[in-house]
RNA sequence: GGCCCAGUAGUUCAGUUGGUUAGAACGCCAGCCUGUCACGCUGGAGGUCGACGGUUCGAGCCCGUUCUGGGUCGCCA
């Protein structure tokens, strides 16, 4: 028997502990280095070459000359992962001020084949069509501007996780395997369960209020499925539904207040951590905006606002259209410098069973959107809690509340004044870094036409 | 699902009124260049023009069907 070695790590051969290293003075000129990754580009000139490294967060630059290492620069190919034995040698001209010479390079593996597609340079990605960039996935997931995108998902989600926790919420899993839809009549992906028929689920909604009851506070991280048959550059049939549900409110604001103070938090984060990939997307030495106020606006006066703008009269509509929340989005950042705007008081016969409608006029809800740049990102709203004004406003919409023992059960057993909202993952990550289409912003999208990779 | 647009080299695209052997850029291959990272220079390979049918002496181009992709609307996060 044999014990695992774990209390030893051994030396970190990534290019982002050298830069450190260098960029604090513990690594010089001349110094000794080991580093891997995957070759991302090769310029042979006269006498050398430039081998650009591409490692898990940056790309490197690497020397290799004719004279110094056995073999030719010839017998390696872009995409072969290496482990290269080199030193630093502090250079202007490099863009992270310096090179590594290679004294040796050891090949872990070779491309069998040419790429696909160019990956070594963001402006061909960027003039990729889309389906293309999607059809090579494996690939293109490598170039730098198309991870990057990737990273600032991973950003998102590390920021919701980590405010609602340290505002007192509980992570919880919810189900993908249910029985039922929570949102009624959409679409639902139908599934085989032993013989009977399940669903996978559209909405966290049932389980994240049902958590309220036993932790008052609940938060999950988990995917969406929606099975309309739409196809436009905001929508998924699979997406990250970033949740919360909080119990003891005293009003809807306060679920506005926290999603406020995630928005706060998560644009310094994402600012702080994560600088040269935004800076891909914004342009050299910009940032994500630090927003202090968020504007809210009654959904009938958002309505008279886009109404008295266009000359119109205001239409009595259930919802927004995209071109009215567009112009809103446009209108608030000109306006109030106001990138996030908050719609509240939806029509009730456009919003869901489980929804408060306003005691001072119960023909709307007390319920928001929240747009960002334009786009809806976020409904959230106050849920009854009072098991018989529950029952009545089912009845009222003709449901069989025989059909909803599981939802009903929470309320039977008392609930908290509470509400919670949910956040779409890929919309915040797209309209943040300014994506013409959301499949962009996820690294797998999954619409009505792509199911791989 | 409705409407609009587009399918030509590995990729992004041009292709005139229907007319000889279908072009460019990038990538790839061979060579040159000691500071490139959109390098530059010389040469080369690479095509069932989405598919099927029709009109015509002749179709990448015109017509029909179909498939695929993109945009947009309803809906939504």
């Amino acid at each position: 028997m044999e014990f695992v070695a774990f209390d030893k790590p051994r030396a970190c051969r990534d290019i982002a502990s050298i830069i450190t290293q260098v960029q604090a003075g513990q690594l010089k000129d001349g110094d000794a280095v080991t580093v891997q990754g995957s070759l991302h580009r090769i310029k042979e000139m006269s006498g050398f070459a430039f081998v650009n490294v591409r490692g898990a967060r940056h790309v490197f630059q690497c020397i290799w000359h004719d004279d110094s290492s056995q073999g030719s620069i010839k017998d390696y190919a872009v995409e072969d992962c290496v482990v290269i034995n080199g030193s630093i040698v502090a250079e202007e001209r490099s863009r992270l001020g310096f090179d590594i010479r290679i004294e040796s390079m050891e090949k872990l593996s070779s491309a069998a084949e040419q790429l696909p597609v160019e990956i070594s340079n963001d402006r061909k990605i960027d003039k990729l069509q889309l389906s293309t960039l999607l059809d090579h996935r494996v690939v293109t997931l490598r170039n730098p501007k198309v991870r990057a995108a990737m990273r600032i998902a991973d950003g998102v989600m590390h920021a919701f996780r980590t405010h609602l926790r340290s505002e007192g919420f509980v992570e919880f899993v919810p189900p993908k395997l249910v029985q039922a839809g929570a949102e009624g009549g959409a679409a639902l992906f139908e599934v085989d369960f032993f013989g009977d028929k399940a669903y996978l689920t559209q909405s966290p909604q049932m389980h994240k209020q049902i958590m309220v009851g036993s932790v008052n506070k609940a938060y999950c991280v988990a995917p969406a499925f929606r099975g309309e048959k739409h196809s436009t550059n905001r929508h998924l049939c699979e997406y990250e539904s970033l949740d919360f549900e909080m119990g003891y409110i005293d009003s809807f604001q306060d679920l506005m207040a926290v999603e406020c103070r995630l928005f706060t938090h998560m644009l310094r984060f994402l600012n702080e951590e994560y600088a040269p990939e935004l800076e891909m997307f914004l342009g050299q030495g910009n940032r994500l905006p630090e927003i202090t106020q968020y504007p809210q606006i009654k959904f009938s006066e958002a309505k008279r606002l886009y109404a008295d703008a266009h000359n119109k009269p205001a239409e009595d509509l259930a919802d927004l259209s995209p071109d009215e929340e567009k112009w809103l989005g446009e209108h608030f950042l000109k306006e109030h410098n106001a990138p996030i705007v908050f719609i509240t008081h939806y029509p009730s016969k456009k919003r869901p069973f489980y929804a408060m409608d306003d005691p001072t006029d119960t023909r709307v809800t007390l319920s928001f959107d929240c747009l960002m740049y334009g786009q809806e990102v976020t409904t959230g709203g106050q849920r009854i809690h009072d098991y018989h004004e529950q029952v009545a406003k089912m009845q009222a919409r003709g449901m069989d509340i025989a059909d909803f023992g599981d939802y009903l059960a929470m309320h039977k057993y008392g609930m908290p004044p509470h509400g919670g909202l949910a956040l779409g993952m890929e919309r915040v990550v797209q309209k943040l870094l300014g994506l013409d289409n959301i499949r962009r912003a996820t690294a797998f999208p999954r619409d009505r036409e792509r199911l791989s990779p």
